[in-house]
DNA sequence: ACTTTAAGGTGACATTTGTCATTTTCTGTC
DNA sequence: GACAGAAAATGACAAATGTCACCTTAAAGT
C-alpha cells in the first residue's frame, strides 16, 4: 500500500511484540515495516525504514525507550514516537514528554484503542492515558539524589556499611541519608521506604 | 464453526489479553469465546462455556492462575489448561503440574509458537518451555510457610512487631523464622533474604 | 505409656539501624 | 579573605534486628 502509515515496534516481551503486530498489521491503513526487541535495534531500524510511528515499551535490555526517544529527537527523526509501558509513572512521563513523545499508553488500556490512538497521534494530536493524566498531577519525586543512591542499595540487602563502602561516604552519613529518605516517604524504615519509592516509579 | 476449538482466556494486562485473542481467533480452528481479566472472572466463565483450552497468566489479582487450575481440576473440569507467563520460576512450574495444568509458556516466547503449542495440547501432549524445563532441575525451595509468610511481610517494611500481631506470634518467633529464612538464602538480613526468595519465585 | 518430633516461645547478647543535634569540610560568591 | 549554604561527618542514644542455646507444649509413632 502506497500511503499506509508505517510503524515499527520495539517491546522486549516477545509474546506481546508479536501479538501487537499482528493486532496492528489488521488494519489496512497500517503497516508494521519491522519489529525490535531492544533500544539499539530499534534505533537502526528507524534509520533504515523512516516509519511514521515507533511505538516502544519504557523498560529494555540496554537502551531504554526513553533514552531511544532522546537519541532520535536529537538526530532530527520526524516519526511520532509513542510510549507504551506497563505502570504509570508520573517520573517517566515528564522525560517523555521533554524527548518529543506524542503518545503515552499503558498495557493495561484495552486493545482495541491502540490503533485509535495511533491514528490521532498521526493527525497531530497528543495522547495521554488518562490514568498518567491524574499521576502528573500529584507530588513530584522529594529524594535527592543521594537518598535515591542509598536506598537502591538498601533495597538490594546491603548493610549500611556496604553503602558507605560503595559510595565512598561515612556510615553515618549513609544512615541520615536513609532516615531523611524514610521521613520523606512517611516510611517507618529502610525497606518500607525503598518500597514506596519503588511504587511511585523513583527508585 | 461447529468442531472448532473454544478458547478462554483470562490476563489481566489488557493490551496483552485483546492482541492475543486477536491472535488467536485469527486461526480458523480457534474461536476464542471468552475474555477474563482475573481468575475469579475465568472460573465462572468456564463453567458457562465449557472450552476446550484455558490459556491463563499466573499473576493476577484475586485469584492467581495457578489457583484457578486447582479449582478447575477440583471440580472435575475438562478444559486443558495452559499457562502463559512472564518469568521462569521453577516453583510455579511444580504446582502447576500439580493442578493438571498441559501447558507452561513464558511471554518471552515468540507468538507465533502460542498457536502451535495450543495445538499440541489439544492433541494430548504437553508443552514446557525449554527454558522452564532448565529451571525445574535447580534447587527447590527450601522456606516454610512460616518462613515465607514472615519473609512476605518483611519485604513490605513492617517490623518484627507488627509481622507477630499480624501472625499472632510472639516477637522473638518471628525473629527466628526471619532469622532461619535468612541463613537458608545466604542472606545478611531479612531484606537481602526477601529479594532472594522473590527472584527465585518463592516468594 | 514412652519416646520422637515439630511448632512455637523465651531470654540473653551483640550488632545494626534510626534519629537528632552539632560540627566539620567544601564551594561558590561578593 | 570572609561569608553563606550545601554536603558530609560525628557522637550519642534508643530501638530494632540477628543469633543462638534452651524451654514448653502438643501431636504422632511405636
Amino acid at each position: 500500500m502506497a500511503d499506509s502509515i508505517k510503524i515499527i515496534i520495539a517491546e522486549d516481551q516477545a509474546m506481546l511484540l508479536g501479538a501487537v503486530a499482528t493486532l496492528l498489521d489488521l488494519e489496512s491503513d497500517f503497516e508494521v515495516v519491522a519489529k525490535a526487541k531492544d533500544g539499539e535495534t530499534a534505533l537502526s531500524l528507524c534509520a533504515q525504514h523512516h516509519p511514521d510511528v515507533l511505538l516502544t515499551d519504557i523498560e529494555m535490555p540496554g537502551m531504554s525507550g526513553i533514552e531511544l526517544a532522546e537519541q532520535l529527537q536529537k538526530n532530527g527523526f520526524t516519526a511520532k514516537i509513542m510510549i507504551l509501558t506497563t505502570f504509570a509513572r508520573s517520573g517517566y512521563l515528564r522525560r517523555a514528554m521533554d524527548a518529543g513523545v506524542r503518545g503515552y499508553l499503558l498495557k493495561d488500556a484495552p486493545s482495541e484503542e491502540l490503533a485509535e490512538a495511533i491514528r490521532k497521534v498521526i493527525s497531530g494530536r497528543k495522547v495521554i492515558d488518562p490514568e498518567l493524566v491524574m499521576e502528573a498531577f500529584d507530588e513530584a519525586d522529594p529524594l535527592s539524589e543521594k537518598e535515591r543512591k542509598t536506598l537502591k542499595l538498601a533495597a538490594d540487602g546491603l548493610t549500611t556499611e556496604q553503602i558507605a563502602d560503595k559510595l565512598f561516604l561515612s556510615k553515618g552519613t549513609v544512615r541520615n541519608y536513609l532516615s531523611s529518605a524514610s521521613a520523606k516517604l512517611n516510611a517507618q524504615n529502610r525497606i518500607e521506604a525503598a518500597r514506596i519509592a519503588r511504587q511511585r516509579g523513583w527508585l
